[in-house]
DNA sequence: CGCTCCCGCCATGCC
DNA sequence: GGCATGGCGGGAGCG
């Protein structure tokens, strides 16, 4: 966060720039010396001297606020950016270079990023923070009228509202959650319809490649722009048409809020809001209008709500923006809805100027509640509702998903589409964009397992598996993101990623690693658990199913799979009620905890850090199934992959300190690291709902060392596959014989069932990779400023400790990412899983046969821990038996 | 070459 | 008329 402030910054904000400015003070002087224009003259100086310099039109205050503000930023943006002051100094020397920074330099997300720098995320409800448009435009260089586009962008989401002219008032987040959860109320009052309509039109369009206008009713319009006109409301309020862009920048979130999948194309946005707005959708207002949204979610971006992705369409790659903020918004659900979404808290905050606060409050409340919920509760508290309940929170989760569903059905039908295209670009590469798992025509043909489409761009920015809720925002955003991520995870319970089980799609188990596929496919993962996201889409690729063959058969199961969830389907189940029950990251914790307990010995600590401990198991497991597969695997460096991909996942939560929140950095990362490791289909028992689990070839090997050493922090991807799915491979055999015993109903499950089942009912055995939790830590730091208390708050101390701690133990994940990389991704290569497999299987499958010991799955019925353990002993079984 | 989106003209509306 | 807002789209940077 330091890296923006500016030098004028520092005066002004003092309080937080300090860390930057301390310097300054003292050194200042110094420069001054040193450097006669650089700091000195920077703020002030350097205008009068510009100034003077300047033709005398330049001295009509406008004028010179430009032409000085643009050097000014120049100046001090490229020096906080990149070096700071050092760079300033040079900088004084080459002044007009640094005039010309580049155009990214310019970009509105990054001076975003600067302007939410200068607040804190959170502010006292005590303060009231004052910005003032002028001061900010000249302290960041820009022009006033940027200004106006990021205010507005905020004020839509009452991070500030406007007090008077030319200024704001600051609020933070606070009232954050609120206004989302105002906003997907609204949403799904007005798109729920729009997105059906929408959804068939879109469906039609994409799939015929065509465009149609969607239709929607202009009376929907109204109720949004009601909703939003009460931000709008103040005084001067109506005075402009409608304020565009503030409307604009609400629907296009509520599209978010709305959309299943999360993932909104531009276009697509850019059509509901021409709609809306008109009826008329020139080309000419299209491209405006996709101009506006690339300003809105510029700023989105910057405060970590969405990220930019790609989507793989039929005529190739579109842009779109996922949205990686809160989904949930539990318990401000209830005040909110008490209170009537539509009319109070934005209204009141824009009135009152900084009345804004009772919500904020209400926002904090919340948080703690979140905050000691999570501590409280950490992984074993989350982990028993789920076990104990596992049927409520899922009717909960559909619910919501139901809901969503149709409200959505438009964007899932993108969703479905850009799943198809990923999954044939993942039939040839796998790596566009986002990778969506999709019962892979081709590979499953060949293979039970489906090679999972490498991201190789950065785009899709697959996160590592381990924190597979948040990992994409990680990856894009990096610092600011990330923290806002976790601060999100920890105040909003209920996150994306779990939440949707959905149709049957494949779907990342909240937060955990494992990907649950509702179809009997097997597939091959690549990499990125990341993909959760995709999961979702996948449903909709269910439909897309009908392309492949195969995917169809599965896409019955799909079909069901929204079912599933809420059927005694333990896998998705469980999955679900963990998302809904809160945030996903807990859910994912608790899961993992989950199985350490049974552990016991050194993954119990990991529990805290539910992932790790789960990632241990897991990797236990795998060691065991891996073993089989070590050959490949050995010449690897087994261990690796899996570490690889928790690194990697770690690496790129610590990445994002690096203030390039590169989507690139991060796809390279994952590129390397994430994607490689290859799943090795396992054919679970048919606990759950059968759901056979995945490990990756790669990692296995690796994986078994560890664990054969200790329960390394690795966690072991794994995927949860519907039994039927498996059964139909050959390979699957796997089943377990071991105990049949569903403990609770889950396990039921008609097929075979056994310890996976109980399994799957409580909670899965999913192993997370460690990284899930870890994420959080590192994040943080390079994050915004602001963010860092925030996750505090948030994260119970617990999580944070596992987060820590396991990053800590799992050392190799930490360090051998980019050697585990390498290899994998040799390996991990999409033919190098089809060949790995097979061996791979057979080393399962075998394992599983020989059990050694059966008698501990037995016990394993009981409660989730057996399951936990159950899971593990199985591995181990396998392991040893095959070995 | 197309995606992004910066830049700033200029309309709108209040004072 | 001046000023605050902010709609809008040309056109350039960038990959």
């Amino acid at each position: 966060m330091a890296p923006k402030t500016p030098i004028k910054n520092e005066p002004i904000d003092l309080s937080k720039q300090k860390g930057c400015t301390p310097e300054r003070n003292p050194i200042t002087p110094v420069k001054i010396i040193d450097r006669p224009q650089p700091d000195p003259w920077t703020p002030t100086a350097n205008l009068k001297i510009l100034v003077s310099a300047a033709s005398p039109d330049m001295r009509d205050r406008e004028k010179k606020k430009e032409l000085f503000r643009p050097i000014e930023n120049s100046e001090q943006s490229d020096t906080p950016d990149s070096l700071q002051y050092d760079i300033v100094d040079d900088s004084t020397v080459d002044e007009f270079e640094k005039q010309r920074p580049s155009r990214k330099q310019k970009s509105l997300g990054l001076l975003c990023q600067k302007f939410l720098a200068r607040y804190p995320n959170y502010p006292l409800s005590t303060e009231k923070t004052t910005i003032s448009l002028d001061e900010v435009a000249s302290i960041l260089g820009v022009e006033r009228r940027r200004i106006y586009d990021i205010v507005n962008v905020l004020e839509s989401l009452q991070l500030v509202s406007r007090v008077a002219k030319n200024q704001y008032c600051w609020h933070g987040r606070h009232n954050l959650s609120q206004t989302l959860k105002m906003l997907q109320d609204a949403g799904e009052l007005q798109y729920g319809e729009l997105m059906t309509s929408q959804h068939k039109e879109q469906d039609l369009e994409y799939k015929f490649g065509e465009r149609k206008k969607a239709i929607i009713p202009d009376s929907q319009d109204r109720p949004l722009l009601d909703f939003s006109e009460p931000d709008c409301v103040s005084a001067s309020a109506n005075s402009r048409k409608d304020k565009s862009l503030r409307i604009m920048s609400q629907k296009f979130v509520m599209l978010f809020l709305v959309s299943k999948t999360k993932i909104v194309t531009l276009d697509i946005a850019a059509k509901i809001l021409i709609e809306e707005t008109q009826d008329t959708a020139d080309h000419s207002k299209f491209k405006t209008k996709v101009r506006r949204l690339y300003d809105i979610a510029n700023v989105l971006t910057s405060l970590g709500l969405i990220k930019k992705v790609h989507v793989t369409e039929e005529r190739g790659r579109k842009p779109a923006f996922k949205w990686i903020g809160p989904v949930e918004f539990p318990e401000n659900t209830d005040e909110l809805r008490g209170h009537s979404p539509a009319s109070n808290p934005l209204p009141e905050t824009r009135r009152g100027a900084c009345v804004q606060y009772q919500t904020s409050t209400a926002g904090k409340q919340r948080f703690t509640r979140h905050a000691s919920f999570n501590s409280a509760q950490p992984c074993e508290a989350t982990r028993r509702k789920t076990s104990s309940e596992p049927n409520s929170p899922r009717q909960e989760r559909q619910a919501c998903t139901v809901n969503s569903d149709e409200n959505c059905s438009k964007m899932i039908n993108l969703a479905a589409v850009c799943r198809q295209k990923i999954e044939e670009d993942t039939g040839n590469k796998a790596c566009d964009t986002e990778t969506v798992l999709s019962s892979a025509k081709k590979s499953n043909v060949t293979l039970p397992v489906s090679l999972l489409p490498v991201p190789g761009d950065s785009d899709f920015c697959v996160n590592p598996l381990p924190q597979a809720v948040f990992p994409v925002v990680q990856a894009d955003v990096p610092s600011f993101s990330l923290p806002i991520g976790i601060s999100s995870q920890a105040s909003h319970p209920s996150m994306p990623a779990a939440s949707k089980i959905e149709n049957g799609k494949p779907t990342l188990v909240p937060n955990q690693p494992f990907l649950c596929f509702p179809s009997s496919s097997l597939f091959m993962l690549c990499g990125g658990l990341q993909e959760n996201d995709m999961s979702e889409p996948l449903p909709t690729a269910g439909d897309l199913g009908s392309r492949s063959a195969e995917a169809q058969a599965p896409t019955v199961c799909q079909k069901r799979s929204s079912q599933k969830c809420s059927s005694p389907s333990a896998p998705g189940d469980d999955e679900e009620p963990a998302a809904k029950k809160q945030t996903l990251e807990h859910s994912d914790l608790p899961l993992s905890l989950v199985v350490p307990k049974k552990p016991e010995s050194p993954k119990a600590e990991s529990s805290p850090g539910s992932g790790c401990s789960a990632a241990v198991h897991l990797e236990t497991n795998h060691l065991d199934l891996a073993s089989p597969a070590a050959p490949e695997t050995a010449n690897k460096e087994s261990t690796k992959p899996l570490d690889c991909q928790e690194q990697g996942k770690q690496s790129q939560k610590k990445d994002p300190d690096d203030p390039p929140p590169g989507n690139e950095h991060i796809s390279k990362e994952n590129a390397n690291q994430p994607f490689q490791p290859q799943y090795l289909y396992v054919q679970p028992t048919a606990g759950l709902s059968s759901f056979n689990f995945l490990f990756s070839a790669n990692q296995a090997p690796g994986a078994i060392s560890l664990a054969a050493n200790q329960m390394p922090p690795l966690s072991v991807p794994c995927v949860m596959v519907p039994s039927a799915a498996l059964a139909s491979f050959p390979l699957v055999p796997f089943t377990s014989p071991l105990s049949p015993v569903p403990d609770n109903s889950f396990s039921a499950a008609p097929s075979t069932n056994f310890s996976v089942s109980s399994l799957a009912s409580t909670t899965p055995v999913f192993i997370s990779t460690t990284a899930v939790v870890t994420p959080k830590v590192s994040p943080s730091p390079s994050a915004d400023p602001q963010q860092p208390a925030h996750p505090a708050l948030h994260l119970s101390p617990v999580l944070t400790r596992s987060c820590s701690a396991v990053k800590l133990d799992s050392p190799v994940c930490m360090g051998h990412p980019v050697t585990l990389l390498k290899l994998q991704q040799p390996s991990s290569a999409p033919l190098t899983p089809k060949s790995i497999r097979p061996a791979h299987h057979e080393a399962f499958f075998k394992t599983p046969g020989s059990l050694g010991d059966p008698v501990a799955w037995k016990k394993n019925e009981g409660t989730q821990t057996r399951n936990a353990s159950s899971v593990q002993r199985r591995l181990e079984i396998s392991s040893t038996s095959p070995d």
